[in-house]
DNA sequence: AAATATTAAAACATCCGATCTTTTAATATT
DNA sequence: AATATTAAAAGATCGGATGTTTTAATATTT
């Protein structure tokens, strides 16, 4: 029989009130754009001091479940959390854990040629018609500066958001946020970038004729790419 | 040409801080287990009250990157951010995204099945013994308690664990413990719990046969039977 | 000498209240 | 009617006083 005790928690007043007050959203007693009252009021109410009842905001606010705004008619607002603050948490994790490329690529591997092939079943013109416009941008760019990665993270974003699934959307926006950051660290070059939007045109050409194993074949070769591609540039920097 | 401007940031004292220091960590220049200077000190050395500093620290501990002790050597030591920070995030993003039952088993479905191919490949006999002691345990448990969640959870844990990929890892442990959460909901019952240790034993049993397709049936058949099993659930509690 | 109890200091936790700044709504002016 | 001014609400910041926790050093007891 093996103990599992927890480690006591400090008990902090300001996180008793973060608790309570993430206690009633969860339970509806709060809801999405409701006011809460005012660091004054609020900390009279709970009956302690203004600066504990600031670092709870402060912290709910970390967490995105409120937005705290000055000025009169300002405050503490619920706000529903953004999937930047599940980005920008899983960033931070992974930069501790630090996983290899092929972990990246393996998971990628898993799930997006699976997500282009429910496009190809489901896609419509206008949808097509945007995809192009994103290849078409990034081709037209000047060199590999910042922009290309928010166009790259943009095409896997709108395959994943037609495909419908909010929690595959989060992991595969989360993924390629992630990822891009190590292309950045690995000065992917001109090269990598024809790569990239050659994958994407194919991807695109599969999904026009609406062939699910055709446009799933071709995003897995994609990823594929990438991966050999930062490989190489990994190679090329060092 | 479409503009596309960031909304203007409040400049916070606290939030310059808590920017500065997280880069600090990011780059390098501070590394995990570093103590930063108390309060009192950096409140100084960055020439603000200790009020904004405080806050300041109570942002990263949010975020997950310090840990706060009182006392004596007490004070704030950086830390790798754990898993459950990333969790949390995406348990209070769903919250609000709050997806559909079929949203999470078709995630399900494109992921673990091929988890397990992977483990019937590599998983070693004491691993095989881990899994039937989860699974006894389960049965074991008088009823449908919390801790049949936490052993749930745990056997799906073990699996993506073997399968050695961080990344597909947290993405799992996040959606089972999602999960967990509208299973409590639903109040599922021991009919479910029944029908979820027979799809864990015959998992295990192809595990055990290190039957790569085998394994990938039954683990998508487990999906299935899970989605159909809460659903009955839900009808039956209406 | 070893175990136990006491004490002191470091560092966070909490509180209070004063003052500054931002934002908006109401009012006055042109 | 448009613009400028003013007032009030609410957060932002500051600084210092006091409380509490934790640990290390010291003293005491057995």
């Amino acid at each position: 029989m093996s103990f599992h005790f927890e480690n006591v928690k400090v008990s902090r007043i300001s996180h008793n009130i973060v608790d309570q007050i993430r206690n009633a959203i969860m339970n509806g007693e709060i809801n999405v754009g409701d006011r809460l009252p005012s660091e004054t009021d609020f900390s009279k109410h709970f009956g302690v001091s203004k600066s504990s009842l600031r670092e709870a905001y402060r912290v709910l606010e970390a967490y995105g479940l409120l937005e705290i705004r000055q000025g009169m008619s300002g405050g503490a607002f619920v706000q529903k959390v953004d999937i930047e603050v599940v980005k920008e948490g899983l960033a931070n994790y992974l930069f501790f854990k630090n996983p290899g490329l092929e972990e990246y690529s393996q998971a990628r591997m898993f799930i997006e040629p699976e997500i282009v092939k429910i496009c190809a079943t489901k896609i419509t013109d206008e949808e097509i018609e945007i995809l192009n416009q994103n290849i078409e941008e990034m081709e037209r760019e000047p060199d590999g500066e910042i922009f290309i990665s928010d166009l790259d993270i943009a095409f896997h974003k709108k395959l994943v958001d037609i495909a419908g699934n909010s929690i595959l959307s989060v992991f595969v926006e989360s993924v390629q946020t992630a990822l891009i950051r190590l292309k950045r660290i690995m000065h992917t070059d001109k090269e990598f970038l024809d790569k990239v939007c050659e994958g994407h045109r194919e991807i695109v050409s599969a999904l026009i004729e609406r062939d699910p194993e055709k446009a799933s074949g071709f995003m897995l070769k994609h990823i594929k790419d990438v991966e050999e591609g930062m490989q190489a540039c990994r190679m090329r920097n060092l």
